[in-house]
DNA sequence: TGTACATCAGTGAACGCGCGTTCACTGATGTAC
DNA sequence: TGTACATCAGTGAACGCGCGTTCACTGATGTAC
């Protein structure tokens, strides 16, 4: 108790602003947390298992909650799903461009990476579109948008790429390059022969490469 | 009721084998119907909308049943998911190869056919790699393995297609083409807006042309 | 600064509901004599 | 062929269970004076 008062009266003096302020929002601040963190666990949970199989319970008690505290932050599941959609396509987008270390890209690159067998193996850190786009997709509403939303912004990155390389910046390759890598990783992911699954990884890559004209 | 009985005894007299064994066998004929009818029912319904989204009482309702008598057919809801994928994928991979009138086929034939808005709306009677790929992929035990096998007999599919047109058999190939017919059809279904959608498929049609050296 | 009140994030019991599965039962089918 | 018995496909009530959601409550946070 004691305590607990006298670590907020320091944290009250230490914080920046000099104000009250910066005691007056924690509470605040926690909650947005809470919130990024129920997200988070949602986005990975979700892409793991899928999003009928994860229940809000499990989702809470992952983010270190109690089930009930939910509708404080979601107005219902789906609403989260959605958002943690949007989410995991922004994140995954990004860690496709630039890895731990960010350094130069180029579409070669972006291909390794998401056809490679840490991506296959890791889907709760992984692309959205190919954990849940066939799920998302028979549903109208908030996350079915979102998953076209985050469709769209691949083939346009895609797209990029393919302009940065100099070759002509043809809307139609870029489909056919995100088609090619969602199909790949699903069709090694669904391949229960190790070496089946790990040559479709490859020889998708190597198929991609030759329609570029680049083998 | 005398008019059942009725026909049962032409059936019985009708019967090819002349022996009353047509008319005692009836009921266990019926019954292995009943099965059949309970396999396509599901193979549709979970291709629609998913194996979790579907339960038994409704599976049973659509054969005409009650829910009671499906464990008389199968010892579980998982012996019949896997049942009737295997189911699925063999029909389906058959509507690709010779469509309503059975003529030659070729590789743009079914390239065109399994990139096509009519497949993409109608998932009951189509591919159930992509239909249920990414839900099954996830779990263990038969259905995914039944999954496995449908898409490596796919792989093989194009693989004679490619030979049959003097392309060398390159099984690498094979599965970038799979990969890529897998990946098109489930863009298009992802994609929100109809011109982005039917625009996933014609462009994925096309790359893979272009990547056989044939446009 | 201290006090009295309002807000609201989080708790945990409870809700109705549909799920997969079981079970006692029915009555037609199949078998033995 | 007729009869008596066994089998078994199909019925519908009931099971325990976990789901998404609601709600009364707590207590710390935030506000007003």
């Amino acid at each position: 108790m004691i305590v607990i008062y006298f670590l907020e009266i320091v944290n009250a003096i230490v914080a920046p602003s000099g104000q009250w302020l910066a005691d007056m929002r924690k509470s605040r601040e926690e909650a947005a947390e809470t919130r990024e963190r129920i997200v988070k666990v949602a986005a990975k949970l979700f892409r793991e298992r899928g999003v009928e199989a994860v229940g809000v319970a499990e989702l809470m008690r992952e983010a270190g909650l109690t089930h009930g505290g939910f509708y404080k932050h979601f107005p219902s599941k789906e609403a989260l799903v959605a958002e943690a959609c949007r989410s995991a396509l922004i994140k995954a987008n990004d860690g496709l461009r630039h890895a731990d270390t960010p350094r130069t890209h180029d579409l070669e690159e972006v291909l390794s990476r998401y056809l490679s067998t840490a991506h296959r193996d890791h889907p709760g850190s992984g692309c959205a579109i190919a954990a849940l786009g066939s799920e998302i997709s028979r549903q109208e509403g908030e996350p079915r948008r979102a998953i076209g939303e985050g469709a769209e912004r691949m083939i346009r990155m895609i797209e990029r790429l393919l302009r940065d390389e100099g070759l002509e910046p043809d809307g139609a390759d870029a489909r056919g390059i995100v088609a090619c890598m969602l199909g790949g990783l699903l069709l090694s992911r669904a391949l229960d022969d190790p070496e089946q699954s790990r040559a479709a990884l490859d020889d998708t890559r190597t198929f991609v490469l030759k329609a570029l004209g680049k083998d």
